[in-house]
DNA sequence: ACGATTTCTGAAAACGATTACAATTATGAT
DNA sequence: ATCATAATTGTAATCGTTTTCAGAAATCGT
């Protein structure tokens, strides 16, 4: 392997005057400046990395922690948080939690062995007392989702509102059966939705029936058991409300599938707008998201934190939207 | 930060004996060890991977290159990459290429810069004379794509095969005006399905109209756009073989919103049996390919290799499978 | 009991970069 | 011409590990 030392030795300079070259120090001749470079190229000096962190103690790498790869939303938010990171020299390393709160707490320890600079949280599976502990080891920030006592930046849009909209859709639409699919988790977003959902049927003189409430479900496969279930029950929910697209297009794959008619037998509402809501029939009533630029800001304030700079994590401008289709 | 010096303080004993205990490394006495795991407990102590790579001159990181994460089809293999991964205690760096030929080989730099022990390449843009060069900096191993000379492990299904029995059905179904939407770079893989279509056609004395040859096209919205330019023309496909199910998808929705009727008016093939061809309407007939299990193939090759085991790429049972449904 | 192994432990030298500091030379002001 | 200041370069320490080497202690075989 080719070393700074190398490239020295190759230029007659010493290894302090190339390491200045290639960090575009001051005080270095032009004449220098020539012979280190052509050393460089000639040799085809690439500085390792490995050392270049242990010295500068950081790695200009970012930990990501999304659910799962396979869902848009995700991908999207990443999208927005790599446009971002490159623009700042900084790298991503995503992580796959699979939902899980054991891996999720796992992917932790890359802060403390100094994998990543910093690490961004875009789903929560555990309590925010387990998190707690670890942010003295590098900043933490969330993405999307929040908890009401966490003292981290977090990036997150108001989902209260958004469910609040999305369940005032149904109702005006006539539905007093509304059952709900959410994730049932303790974040912020988890009740908020819940909440939105509730109040949004109280003003309407309902209550939410606990036995429509289904937790856990995120995944299309999921969405076409929970409509085995509801098939099964005696008395149905004439709407359900989901927490994401694909939960969605599994409930109303499965439904015409049992000979149920979407919307007229039971209308479906999903979450984040994701391509597949215009491709299924009947397309999809949804609440978008913008997942991108959710993504970009949380990547901003975690650069702005790495720099010491101030932050502001106001996201006025960005809503939750209500997009009307055909599955309601 | 706490380092390998203060837990040997607190223990009372040399660096040297610490990292034994951390390394599982013999010839430490149980009294000592228990010291150590104390003094590691007590300090909250975690190693330092970027000095344990400096000093090991590894990284335990093997980089991933994908076009772009919102196509399931590489999510599947990543699934399957990590998988195996996790397995040997790697982990993984996923590189998003966006299909852009200098994107792809900025990467490289990853090797030369030691950030990963190896790469994985999941699709190509570059030709193989561009790669060959950074083959010395490191294991390369190709997963999904190939090249007839490359000269780095390639696990690889029978794109020829899998293009031929899609291609057959089509003209078993009486299509003999059949349009082709494929890569369209120098891989083996995109050579191979046109060649299998060529073949296919050949055997029924067809042949591929150059007007109905479509290259570049990867997401939904590209089918859809494709779509419109088909219905532009005035002698049309009334067969169309993509290379992908999005493709596919945007097609069939388009030829929707147009009034054409699939498979009637135009019947439509798709690639990779993603969730998608379940859901769509009508349902898409496609080519389902083992994903996961080469991914999880190719991890296991660059193990090997890492290993310096000899390895064995063979991928017997592995076999491209047609999916008929719906859409033709 | 004595030499030959084997087990245990630490001192010190890597790994490849960056940087504080000192030494030297060049430039500027008077 | 002289002194103050700025620009240029190198020496050596440092980041936090792992590992070679050597020495000390324990164990073993006879």
């Amino acid at each position: 392997m080719i070393t700074i030392t190398d490239v020295a030795k190759h230029a007659g300079l010493s290894r302090a005057t190339v390491s200045r070259v290639i960090n575009n120090r001051p005080y270095v001749s032009e004449e220098k400046k020539k012979l280190v470079r052509n050393a460089m190229d000639k040799l085809g000096y690439y500085p390792n990395s490995s050392a270049q962190r242990l010295r500068n103690q950081k790695t200009n790498i970012i930990g990501v922690l999304v659910p799962r790869l396979t869902n848009p939303f995700f991908i999207n938010i990443i999208e927005g948080i790599e446009k971002i990171a490159a623009e700042s020299g900084l790298q991503l390393l995503i992580c796959q939690t699979k939902s899980d709160k054991q891996k999720e707490l796992n992917y932790f320890t890359l802060l403390r062995t100094k994998q990543v600079d910093g690490i961004i949280l875009t789903s929560l599976e555990n309590d925010w007392e387990q998190f707690s502990p670890y942010v003295d080891y590098g900043p933490v920030i969330l993405c999307n989702e929040y908890y009401e006592n966490a003292t981290v930046p977090m990036i997150r849009l108001n989902q209260y509102e958004g469910s609040y909209i999305g369940a005032r859709h149904l109702i005006d639409r006539g539905h007093r059966k509304i059952g709900y699919c959410g994730g049932g988790s303790t974040s912020g977003l988890s009740k908020d939705r819940k909440r939105g959902l509730k109040k949004a049927l109280e003003e309407a003189g309902l209550s939410l029936n606990p036995n429509w409430i289904f937790h856990k479900r995120y995944s299309i496969e999921d969405g076409r058991e929970l409509m085995k279930e509801i098939t099964a029950m005696e008395d149905r929910p004439t709407a359900i409300f989901t927490n994401s697209d694909e939960v969605a297009a599994g409930i109303i794959k499965e439904s015409k599938e049992l000979g149920l008619k979407v919307p007229d037998d039971l209308a479906v509402i999903g979450f984040d707008n994701q391509p597949i809501a215009e491709l299924i029939e009947p397309r999809l009533t949804t609440i978008d998201q913008p997942s991108e630029e959710i993504g970009e800001k949380a990547m901003e304030t975690m650069v702005a934190v790495l720099n010491q700079q101030k932050i502001d994590t106001n996201l006025k401008g960005l809503n939750l939207k209500l997009i009307v289709r055909d599955s309601t």
